[in-house]
DNA sequence: CGCGATTTGTGCACGCCTTCACAAGCGCCT
DNA sequence: AGGCGCTTGTGAAGGCGTGCACAAATCGCG
């Protein structure tokens, strides 16, 4: 035991090991964009929160937000609010940020270009520590600072550098593949760009973004919107009696 | 009303106009993974498909699918499956991508140029007919064929192009400004990638998506893994008894 | 023409998530 | 010290989504 863990578990006081009484995923998916919004809050020097004010900032209902808060077992006080760096050192540990974590990026295309050079990920704890592609005439280019290395090295240099964080950004007929390669690596959390299903063993976390399909989504409400402003008449679109949530 | 839908309602015979029996959220948000699927089975030459083949295809349950699929008033076959082409015409009728929607994007850093170039747009009924940004230095320039042109221009734009899509990639800072310009417009979609909420009004649809926070969420299950494994003894990881399956 | 194999469409039960509403707790003011 | 206002934490209810299991429907073959 006490393999990593450099005693940062924040108040916790007299707290075992066990860390996680199994949060709720909606909740988990929610953590981030609460951190996100503690850290602007406490730019403007604000010392405590209020469930109200960080559920405006963070853009879900209050209620839900304290409860996603009370399931980590949380430090906040009655009358007063959240100590804003107590939580967020609370979060921050919830999420495993308190050890910077190192990312590998495989296909450097338009996409992947992008992604090496995204400020966002460095930011918030991550490490792009290596980018690979199976393009030879890529191999040795030097994007955002890394040399884009070939795949056939991602075994060795996964290892090497205890890479865990894969991030797939290739067109989707390499994309299984590639994350073939990855789990060999011992990598066990992907994330995915490609537009594809991946197949892999039950114990690698699997993330897909597709940007298409976020776009197709709009555009069913786009249809939806246009098909219901054609039936009533011709209302101008402004009135209430649209409520929508989109959901992430 | 007829405003536009050139009548391409496949199959439907007799169908009026309503066409949304107001389909659950959950099913939208897998319809394009559908439709993916589908494209591709119809380039292996297949002509029908099962619901378990397609659900394999797509990643989900068979039993969801078929749900799916009912919602929006089934064109499949008992003892034979769906029909391909029947059922991707039907799909793209129901998301609205008959009519190719145009699309402008505000914000040409890294990420939005890698967005000006990422084939699977247009590819999938979407082209980006605009490009902006606040940079006076970066007006002008081409960018994938696309001239970049102020922001100031982006109302007298929105309005010419019939642009009802916008995609945000700016920093957090200048995108609720943005976002309030594209309201201004005339847009009824966001998709914004700038780390922050927006404010918009509620017959306005906004979907984020947050490179950052995927990664985090998958920091948080390695973090669970890492102590998971931590505790029982040095267990090698790849034994089962550990199912996660990281939804959408 | 009838039967069996196959596959869709769906009623139902279960579990997760959200939301409301309120009791419990904390600080401040008098 | 006591009371009052404010805010958290949570029990309970309701809604949504998932998955099972089966009836209904269709095709092909004898």
């Amino acid at each position: 035991m006490s393999q990593q863990r450099h005693g940062s578990t924040p108040g916790h006081g007299a707290g075992a090991v066990p860390a996680f009484p199994d949060l709720p995923e909606a909740t988990i998916a929610r953590l981030p964009e609460y951190l996100r919004a503690l850290h602007n809050l406490g730019e403007t020097g604000a010392d405590t929160v209020s469930s109200e004010g960080l559920a405006a900032a963070a853009g879900v209902n209050s209620a839900k937000l304290r409860k996603d808060l009370s399931h980590l077992g949380s430090y906040g006080t009655r009358g007063v609010g959240y100590d804003v760096t107590l939580l967020i050192e609370q979060i921050e540990y919830v999420l495993g940020l308190d050890q910077r974590r190192a990312v590998c990026l495989v296909g450097l295309g338009n996409l992947g270009h992008a992604l090496a050079g995204y400020d966002g990920f460095a930011s918030r704890g991550f490490k792009i520590v290596a980018l690979f592609d199976a393009d030879e005439s890529k191999v040795g280019e030097i994007i955002h600072g890394l040399p884009v290395r070939h795949i056939s090295d991602l075994g060795r240099v996964a290892v090497e550098e205890k890479i865990a964080i894969g991030v797939i950004a290739t067109p989707a007929g390499a994309a299984q593949a590639v994350a073939d390669v990855l789990v060999d690596a011992g990598v066990t959390s992907i994330l995915n760009f490609a537009p594809c299903v991946l197949s892999v063993p039950s114990n690698v976390d699997v993330r897909k973004v597709d940007l298409a399909i976020e776009l197709q989504i709009l555009s069913f409400h786009e249809h939806r919107k246009a098909s219901l402003t054609a039936l009533p008449g011709g209302r101008s679109a402004t009135t209430a009696g649209d409520q929508e949530a989109v959901g992430s």
